[in-house]
Parts: C-alpha cells; structure tokens; sequence
DNA sequence: CGTCTATTTGAATGTACTCAAAAGCGGTGG
DNA sequence: CCACCGCTTTTGAGTACATTCAAATAGACG
C-alpha cells in the first residue's frame, strides 16, 4: 500500500502494526493511461479509488446537447469516485476519465465493508472525507448560484492553484460552468 | 422523543429497549414561531435538528447584493441543519429560519458524539443520512449547471411536489437560481 | 374593505452563449 | 530545422436566456 495514504490515516485513526498489515491488504493498485475510464455513466461505483500520482476528470453527459459538464477534478491524494454510487450501489450518472496516466489505489465495495467491520476505527476517517466532500459541494453550490463567471474563476483560482496549472482552461470553463470562449474573455482581464 | 424519527431509525438499525430509553434521553424538543431563527451566519451550528412539524428555509446571503439564496427547504421528516458546520463544529455560512410555526428535535453536539459512542449502530444510520443529503446535493449541481431554468423547475416539481405546494413561488425561484419574474413567466406554460 | 405581501406584465438591458474563423502552441516526421 | 498537423485558446459578430426596474394586478388576512 502506499505511504501516503497511509499517514493520512494514521493522522486521524491510531492503528496497531497488526490492523495497518490488514488496512494494506485491501488496497490493489491500478494503472490507467491518459484517456482510459475508471467509471462510465451507468455503471456502479464498485471501488473507491485514491490517486497516487496522476490527473482525472470526472465529468456529466448533457443528454439534450450532448455536452460533457466537468463536476470535479481529481489529482495526487484526491478520491476520484462517485461517492453516492460507491455508498449505495446503484448506477452512476458520471464519467470518470484519466487525463494524464494515473496510478490508483483501489478498494473494492465489499472489502471496502469488510474492512470497517475489522478495523472500526475507520469509521471516523471515512467519515472526515465524506463530510470534506460535502463542504466542498456546499461551497460549489454556493459559487455557481450566487458568483458570476469572473468571481467564480477567481475563486477558483485561490482554491485550486494545483488544479488550475494542471488541466486546460477548456475544461476549467466546464467546471466553472461558463463557455470556454467567455472564459478566456475574463482572463485578458 | 418523537415517534416518527424513531421508527425511521429502527427501520434501519436494531435497538434492544434499553437503547430506545437512552437513545430518547439524548434529544429535546424545541418551538420555533414564523419567523424565528435556528442558525444565523457565522454561529457555529451546535445542534442537528429534525422537524417534527413546520416549514424552514436555509440561505446564503450575496455579500455583494444582500440578496438571499435559498439553498433548501426543510419541513415535516427532514432536517434541518448545516451538516457540515455541525460535524466539523466550524461557522456557519448559512441562515436557516422558520417560514412557519415549526416544532423540531434537536440533539446537542456533545451529546450527538455520546450517543454515538454509547450506541455504535448509529453510526450507520447517521451515515445514511449524510449520503442521502450528498445526492441531493450532486443533484442540484448538475440541475444548475447543465439545464435551462424551464427544465429546473419541471424537475423541481416532480422531485419536490410537497415542497412547491407550501413555500411561495419567489422562494423557490431563489432556490431554482432565476428572478420571481422570470419564474413567472415560466409558469404561464 | 384596506393593507400588506406575492405574483404578473411590460420594456429595456446585460451577461454569457453560439457559431465561425483565426491565431497560438507543441509535437512529429520528412 | 522547418512544415505540417492536431489541439487549445483567442477574437469577432450576432443572439438568447434571463435580469432589472417599474408598475399593475391579485391574494390573504385582520
């Protein structure tokens, strides 16, 4: 398993040497090339993936105009999953796309189950993250019904500096909810 | 302890009677008259709340305009809390506030990380909820962002037919993110 | 009734979009 | 090393969806 996500849990949770070898052993790791799916729109959210090193887009077909909508982006200690999926095991509405190779570290739902059961310490970590996911969608709410395009970007910009240098500004358009000709129309400025 | 909420969380966990008692103990019944306010902008959001009866409106205020944003709606069976300041014990950005005679229960903080703590079960019930409320939310987002307010407020109809019939049209124009006109204007089809 | 609040209507305006085309940029191969 | 190709960004012009402001109308309630 990777070190980094370890620590992370560590920082929240104390585990015992025997607990973090059972935590390790759930956890397969996963290469996909830029380009490739790790979730296509109708499938189930099967595992819950962490991004070791890479970038992805997790993005909404537009049924009528057929567009892709950018809901979030995903890079090195992010979650690229449908939470809501992955929780409930029903269909997911996203696509969820490598944009540059990426290398994950997976768990599959009923390991994912089996895991809590044995270490019920983990609980509260995966708690923290669900709870970080909504501050984060709450926030995205907030800017998209109140902001317009140029306070939205800014924003943007301070939050996610990481971000804003790692995709093109076509999909930070999308994400931001503005055409990416009016996006470019506010950076000149 | 209301009825309603208990058999809600039976239908999900199993409660021996000694933890019904204990699990009553911990939450208090509170008024609100229309009007009154549960959270205010930058108070910390101490207690979840479950309505028991009434109606609420939660909102944001635009800094800039000083207009509200609603950002839901809570009656009867729903809660009413900003989950996230309530979880991480952090200010509020929201305003919530009664629109009619509301009566609710509420459990402190404290006495929320007690409880769980006393009844483990619960975790998973609490857990449920925070997810459902996380598919509302992804929801709203992809409603916002990739469809024309016309197309918001037919879905906010079938989603929501409860809530449409009680609060007025300019408050849930503000939550489907268009003008009261222009809500108008779109109801005369 | 009269008053207060909510909804509707009209007209002018604006923010952001679409479509089309040009310009910039980076890699690849001849 | 330069030419070409594909992809991203920029520019321009016309347009649309939705807003604002003002005023009229409709509803609710004491």
């Amino acid at each position: 398993m990777n070190q980094q996500l370890l620590n992370k849990i560590k920082a929240i949770v104390a585990l015992s040497s025997e607990e973090e070898r059972m935590l390790s052993g759930y956890w397969k790791e996963k290469t996909l090339k830029k380009g490739e799916y790790l979730l296509t729109n109708g499938a189930i959210c099967r595992s819950d993936n962490y991004v070791i090193e890479g970038a992805l887009k997790a993005y909404y077909i537009n049924s009528e105009t057929g567009n892709e909508e950018i809901l979030f982006f995903a890079i090195e200690d992010w979650w690229a999953s449908d939470l809501y999926s992955f929780q409930k095991q029903i269909p997911s509405i996203y696509n969820i796309q490598a944009v540059e190779d990426t290398k994950l570290l997976q768990i599959a739902n009923e390991s994912f189950q089996k895991m809590l059961v044995e270490i019920p310490q983990l609980e509260r970590f995966f708690r923290i993250i669900l709870e970080s996911y909504l501050g984060t969608l709450q926030r995205k709410i907030i800017l998209n019904q109140v902001y317009d395009a140029k306070h939205r970007y800014l924003d943007f910009l301070e939050q996610y500096p990481l971000i804003a240098a790692r995709f093109p500004n076509y999909l930070i358009a999308s994400y931001l909810n503005v055409s990416p000709e009016f996006l470019s129309r506010i950076r000149k400025k």
